[in-house]
DNA sequence: CGTCCACGTCTAC
DNA sequence: TAGACCTGGACGG
């Protein structure tokens, strides 16, 4: 699942294998692969690795061996070298035996032992990439998770640029601004926000030039009298200010992984049930403009494409109620709560049914009745698009059906 | 079997 | 604002 958190979990996984391991030789692509040859072969070298935002950038460093001064027989670095990844829609880092190499292991480093090790950069769909010698992509912005007042200063000092013309929900997807973001982070954001994907972002953000230069007054005026500079407002926008939200909630998935994420044995289960809103049963959804799905709830705001269709799109997680029928009012205090506080509160309310490492469920009904309103009336175009989907990966496992509770 | 869908860019009309 | 670029899983017939 590569966005942010993602690129960034797959650098700390990267330093955690190749921490003391030695490679050697050449780097070795695949068939396949229209991505450029990486020119760099050592004699014995190590591998390193950072994120920004949606790249991961591996460091190629020789080591000089002590007696061997002019030892740098031809063709041999002496240099270290960067590689800068995107992944795409599938690409991840995997470390293995060489003998069990993952399908579309597209570039691979190999290390300097007895029976020797692999790791890949793997990627299904061949929509990454790399570029050896590489730099952080010009045009793309500072990384919302760990370059947060430089993305903060990016965003706020162009709300003048005609991009913010745009959705919201579509502007967050511009890695010039929001690099690092991707389609289920801007839903989750949105909707913790409670804010409807099709208004223009500038409406969403420019209050936030004001607060900033605020709050910069404030600093210079506390910093004169000494006061403290806890008040009501900045509390509020603690939790309140989308800005914050393109930051605390990628680092939410990054600190899900935790210690010893290892992509060979991916286990989802926590990743789907931190899920509130993208692929969320009874959540909504509709096409963007450029034809991508937006999850949200509620009201998707005025710029909605025209004939933007409800898509069927794929329902990867289904939450449970308690209540038998109270419902959503608990729902949506619950939600506002979350924003606020870690909650224990949100098992109380939803719970996911997720098996294993696998997703989740089958289908669920068209059940006509009800279901709320329609806020959402691009076209009616056929049943409003539930779908089951989700599968096990290795597990045959078949799951349950909608029996629900 | 075929169709639709997928965590993302890219470039071309 | 379309497509192109790809593979594969889920689902429908």
């Amino acid at each position: 699942m590569p966005e942010g958190p993602e690129l960034h979990l797959a650098s700390l996984y990267v330093n955690e294998v190749c921490d003391g391991v030695v490679f050697t030789g050449a780097v070795r692509k695949s068939e396949v692969s229209k991505c450029p040859d990486v020119p760099f072969t050592c004699e014995a070298y190590r591998i390193t690795a950072t994120s920004r935002g949606k790249e991961v950038k591996l460091t190629l460093t020789p080591i000089k061996s002590a007696d061997s001064k002019r030892t740098v027989k031809s063709g041999q670095a002496d240099q270290a070298m960067d590689v800068v990844f995107r992944f795409g829609m599938s690409g991840y880092f995997r470390f293995s035996a060489e003998d069990e190499l993952p399908k579309h292991a597209h570039l691979r480093f190999y290390t300097k032992e007895k029976s020797c090790r692999v790791l890949s950069f793997v990627d299904t769909r061949r929509f990454g990439s790399w570029q050896p010698s590489g730099t952080w992509q010009r045009d793309r912005g500072p990384c919302v998770m760990f370059e947060y007042s430089s993305f903060r200063e990016n965003v706020v000092s162009h709300l003048s640029d005609r991009v913010f013309d745009r959705p919201v929900c579509e502007v967050l997807l511009n890695q010039k601004y929001f690099n690092g973001i991707g389609n289920y982070l801007r839903a989750e954001i949105l909707y913790r926000l409670n804010i409807p994907p099709f208004v223009s972002a500038r409406s969403v953000l420019e209050s936030l030039e004001v607060q900033d230069s605020l709050e910069k007054e404030k600093a210079v005026k506390h910093s004169i009298t000494g006061k403290k500079k806890s008040d009501k407002v900045k509390e509020e926008d603690e939790t309140s200010d989308l800005l914050r939200m393109c930051h605390m909630v990628p680092l939410e998935v990054v600190n899900l992984g935790g210690k010893g994420y290892d992509p060979a044995k991916a286990d989802y289960s926590g990743f789907m049930s931190w899920l509130q809103c993208y692929a969320v049963e009874g959540m909504n959804c509709l096409q963007d403009h450029n034809g991508r799905t937006m999850w949200f709830k509620g009201d998707p705001g005025p710029m909605v494409p025209k004939g933007s269709r409800s898509t069927r799109a794929k329902i990867l997680v289904k939450k449970e109620r308690n209540d038998d029928n109270a419902d959503k009012k608990k729902v949506a205090r619950s939600r506002s709560e979350s924003t606020l506080k870690k909650r224990p509160i949100k098992q109380e309310v939803t719970e996911i049914k997720a098996k294993d490492a696998s997703l989740s469920e089958a289908g669920s009904k068209k059940r006509k009745t009800g279901k709320t309103a329609e806020e959402t009336k691009p076209r009616r175009s056929r049943n409003s698009g539930e779908k089951a989907a989700a599968g096990s990966q290795r597990r045959s496992g078949r799951i349950a059906k909608q029996n629900s509770k």
